[in-house]
RNA sequence: GGGUGUGUAGCUCAGUUGGGAGAGCGUCGCCCUUACAAGGCGAAUGUCGGGAGUUCGAACCUCUCCACACCCA
């Protein structure tokens, strides 16, 4: 074996045959286990969030495995309407040409290809991540299968009256030309303006104070054309008599009326607002319950349509608006502008401002899907980890939109609806159907819809349509209800709710039992990761590095902005002056794991890495101690007699507890702490104390065979136990490792990961050794303390003495001597009776026992007062804590027996500590 | 404005039904001891955000305030 961890030599080739021995399939017969993947998109790649979240399912599905169940993980990728399509319109531009000019046909096959060519760069990586998915299940949202089942419930759900098509505002996005859902707006806030403009009263009406007009404010001063009303609050005197009165509106010349309504907040502005029913969601509203005209004043592009004077046809909204303010201050209408912050929503893809838009859409009437999606969380047939996101789900599912389905882009599902010449339309799985469906002879002209449907209509379908559904398949019966979805919280509301939904719909089973929320993983200083930032970390760059030219060139690549380009290479350089280092696969799982304790928000630590790869090497380094000492020699495999050591039973009976930690945690969805208690076990049971403890045996020359025996197997037993235990975190170097091992251990098998996951075996715990192991590092850190504290060199062998022990201490001193010689040092052990002489002392303290260094040429007087001292006022200030609470009578009486008990031992045992410690001072005093 | 979450050692975070404040990294000291310097041994470090309450006892439960983050309107 190499003298230290290399793990790239070592993960390709394992992960290569892995794959040719179809080892990730299912089999067997045991219990189904499932995962489904989160689809990323096609075109994309994954980043840190999906290395983390990809890590978990794949723990999740090797430890499944190993413990003899059927295990599916099902990989695939979505076609993410808007974002791929953007991609591919942008390639185009670059070589001057457009979609339109190509026609709707040629551009899809450019999108297929470009599909063809990016999408394999996503199962690359998953390769290198080391996911265990069964690639030959592997599914595409637009896979033939995954478009008949989207037919399929689009057509069901028409037939139902649950998908309908109506005339509603929507979210327009005024560059990409579609409808897109709430869902892809993002409103924030921006500086921006509160125009206050006066409407003249019509008819020679009169305000209370006299004045001939009304003020009205807005903040989009164009949507003045499309105005239909003005509304005041009906409680609002200053206005009450204006109610029913006209108002003419400025520019226009059209006459609108004053109405009363609720909605309007008396205290905001001026309390008179504008009302344009067809740009704004709330006036839209209003606009339904008043019966006011809807006037569509905008063009796709966003621009101003015929329905406005001709002046302003033609302008783009906001030169529109300039010039409709300018307008309003010639006219001597503008009252004032205020700056006001306000949200602004703008497109999730592009920026876009958004536009709300009166057109023609499909939608999902969702109220009756929703329904048993509650209940299905409300029964607990779904949960969620952490429980907390349920709240997040209700709230949402509580209060409901229906859904826009329908996008306005080429790339998609197309909706399976065809109109005839008079507009009037018809649902079916394909045109024959339709014809059939609705008696429509071949005189009948029928074109298709154009649009295509929302991304997350086919994604809502995953975990079944990818299982053969609507066929009841052998998959689907097995696997369709999966065991937990691993997801981040962002897509809630747009996966995981419509996925509940359509699955109850269709299947009558839930997508998933489990929910696993993860966190957010963010840079080291805890910003989001994002490209226009600069700081996304590609978990490839973790495993193999990459050096700081490469980074910068990678992060600085196709930036828009070269004042931003220049900003990320500074950041850059000077977050990672020597770019990054190769910590290879398990490390960047392991480190994943260990972040993974249910919080909202991680922030990705390198040193976090490097530590867990230092990790791997320990486990490299321990396992290279191991071969050494036991390949080629009997390490009981063919039942040869074995005798075991203290050392043997204790860490015998420390790996059934750590099996139990770390079970109850993958059982509880707490990764973290299953990395913790692997490396608790590993380094600081196995490395540090089992395998020092192991070397006074071994290098034993009078050991008998059955006791070099006895603890050679142990030591293999133990390392194999560990490596099952490890693996479904750490996959690649515990296979490496587990090929050596295992044979020794007496274990066969191809791979260790069809090996079976280790449980905890009650009767291999020995409560005797923990207590005697423990007694045993008590007095070698007793010792060791001395040393550390004394300056005194670890090669420098020590005489002891041990003081005022117990039958159990001599009888543990006489057992141990091998031990306490190789672990602490020591030349000579003397166990002295009562009435023996001591030379002067340094002491530490096991319970009552005392351990004593002579001081005699190596310890200075002050020093060791010193060290008294220290250790005096520790004990001191427990104790005076714990009497506190025992003299106080409340405690004693009210508190559990038990606990009372165990702070008097602790009382009496500091006591003696403290009066020890006191004495040993008061004679080295006198010295 | 409504909701959710977070605040524990210099940093990143654990802390399981309320009962002795922990880990990793970093820091300091000593050591190349025949698995490992990507290492070993030892040490230091906390008003558990502030305040109040419940309780014999609060990092943990209740209230309140402060700071930060996210979601929704």
């Amino acid at each position: 074996m190499e003298k230290t961890y290399q793990p790239q030599s070592i993960e390709a080739p394992i992960y290569q045959r892995w794959e040719e021995n179809n080892y990730f399939a299912p089999s067997g017969n045991g219990a189904p286990f499932s995962i489904m993947i989160p689809p990323p998109n096609v075109t994309g790649s994954l980043h840190m969030g999906h290395a983390f979240q990809h890590s978990i399912m794949d723990a999740m599905i090797r430890r499944a495995r190993m413990q003899g169940k059927q295990t599916l993980w099902q990989p695939g990728s979505d076609h993410a309407g808007i974002a791929t399509q953007m991609v591919v319109e942008r390639q185009l531009a670059a070589q001057n040409t457009t979609r339109k000019e190509l026609g709707r046909e040629k551009f899809l096959e450019k999108v297929w290809e470009w599909k063809g060519q990016s999408g394999g760069t996503i199962s690359d990586q998953m390769r290198v991540l080391g996911d265990s998915v069964d690639w030959s299940k592997e599914r595409f949202t637009m896979d033939p299968g995954m478009s008949e089942a989207v037919q399929e419930v689009f057509v069901r759900l028409y037939d139902e009256g649950i998908i309908y098509r109506g005339q509603r505002l929507v979210n327009w996005d005024p560059k990409l030309h579609t409808a897109i859902s709430d869902l892809e707006v993002i409103s924030e806030e921006e500086n921006g303006f509160l125009w206050h403009f006066r409407y003249p009263l019509a008819d020679g009406a009169k305000t209370a104070d006299g004045k001939d007009y009304i003020v009205v404010a807005t903040t989009r001063p164009e949507t003045m054309l499309g105005d239909s009303a003005v509304a005041v609050a009906p409680d609002d005197e200053r206005y009450q008599d204006l109610v029913g009165k006209e108002i003419e509106l400025p520019l226009v010349g059209r006459k609108v009326p004053i109405i009363a309504d609720d909605y309007v907040d008396k205290e905001f502005g001026t309390g008179c607002v504008k009302i344009t029913p067809a740009h704004d969601f709330n006036d839209y509203e209003m606009g339904k319950r008043h019966d006011l005209p809807m006037i569509n004043i905008l063009t796709d592009d966003a621009s101003i349509n015929d329905n406005s004077p001709e002046k302003y046809q033609g302008m783009d909204r906001f030169e529109a608006r300039k010039v409709i303010v300018a307008d309003f201050e010639a006219l001597g209408l503008l009252d004032k502008i205020d700056d006001h912050k306000l949200k602004v929503p703008r497109s999730e893809r592009g920026n876009t401002v958004v536009e709300p838009y009166l057109t023609n859409q499909w939608y999902v009437a969702v109220e009756t899907l929703a329904k048993p999606a509650i209940e299905a969380v409300e029964n607990g047939d779904i949960q969620f980890v952490p429980k907390q996101w349920e709240n997040t789900y209700f709230s949402w599912m509580r209060d409901l939109q229906d859904w826009c389905i329908s996008r306005q882009l080429w790339w998609g599902h197309q909706i399976p609806a065809w109109y005839d010449a008079q507009g009037k339309f018809y649902v079916g799985k394909d045109e024959a159907t339709v014809r059939e469906k609705y008696s429509l002879g071949d005189d009948v002209e029928l074109t298709q819809d154009e649009d295509v449907l929302d991304t997350w209509f086919s994604s809502a379908l995953w975990t079944f349509a990818t299982q053969g559904w609507p066929e009841e398949t052998e998959e689907f019966k097995l696997f369709s209800e999966s065991d937990v979805l691993v997801t981040g919280f962002d897509i809630i509301f747009f996966w995981v709710a419509r996925m509940i939904m359509m699955t109850l719909k269709f299947t009558d089973k839930v997508p998933f039992k489990t929910v696993y929320i993860t966190g957010l993983i963010r840079d080291e200083r805890g910003d989001k990761m994002s490209k226009s930032k600069g700081n996304v970390i590609d978990p490839l760059d973790l495993i193999n590095g990459i050096d700081i030219e490469s980074l910068v060139q990678k992060r600085t690549y196709g930036m828009m902005q070269p004042r931003l380009a220049e900003k990320v290479e500074k950041n850059t350089r000077s977050a990672y002056p020597e770019g990054i280092q190769a910590y290879g696969t398990d490390a960047l799982r392991f480190t994943l794991c260990s972040l993974a304790s249910g919080g909202r928000d991680i922030k990705f630590d390198l040193n976090r890495l490097e530590g867990y790869r230092n990790f791997c090497n320990k486990i490299w380094n321990a396992t290279r101690y191991v071969l050494m000492n036991t390949e080629e020699k009997d390490c009981g495999q063919s039942g040869s007699d074995v005798e075991l050591s203290l050392a043997d039973r204790w860490i015998i009976s420390r790996l059934q507890q750590a099996e139990s930690a770390v079970n109850k945690a993958y059982d509880t969805h707490r990764y973290d702490l299953a990395a913790q208690a692997l490396y608790e076990f590993m380094w600081h049971e196995y490395c540090d104390w089992y395998l020092e403890l192991s070397k006074p045996v071994l290098w034993d020359e009078n050991a008998t065979e059955a006791q070099l025996t006895g603890t050679r197997r142990t030591l293999v037993r133990v390392l194999e136990a560990f490596l099952r235990l490890a693996h479904p975190m750490m996959p690649f170097l515990t296979e490496e490792i587990w090929h050596r091992v295992a044979p020794l251990a007496g274990v066969e098998g191809e791979t260790i990961m069809l090996a079976s996951y280790p449980e905890a075996d009650d009767s291999k715990l020995d409560h005797d050794a923990e207590n005697d192991v423990e007694w045993l590092k008590g007095v070698i850190e007793g010792i060791r303390n001395i040393r550390g504290e004394m300056d005194i060199a670890p090669s420098k062998p020590l005489n002891i003495l041990f003081r005022n022990g117990s039958e159990q201490d001599k009888a543990r001193m006489l057992a141990n001597t091998a031990f306490l010689q190789k672990l602490a040092k020591l030349e000579t052990l003397t166990w002295l009776e009562k009435g023996d002489e001591a030379p002067m002392s340094a002491t530490a303290l096991v319970g009552d026992m005392e351990v004593l260094v002579p001081m005699a040429g190596l310890i200075d007087k002050d020093a060791e007062l010193a060290r008294l001292q220290k250790e005096i006022d520790k004990a001191t200030k427990d104790l005076q804590r714990i009497e506190g609470k025992l003299s106080n009578e409340s405690f004693v009486a009210k508190a559990p027996e038990a606990v009372v008990a165990k702070e008097r031992a602790k009382s009496d045992d500091l006591k003696q500590a403290v009066a020890k410690l006191e004495e040993q001072k008061v004679s080295i005093e006198s010295l």
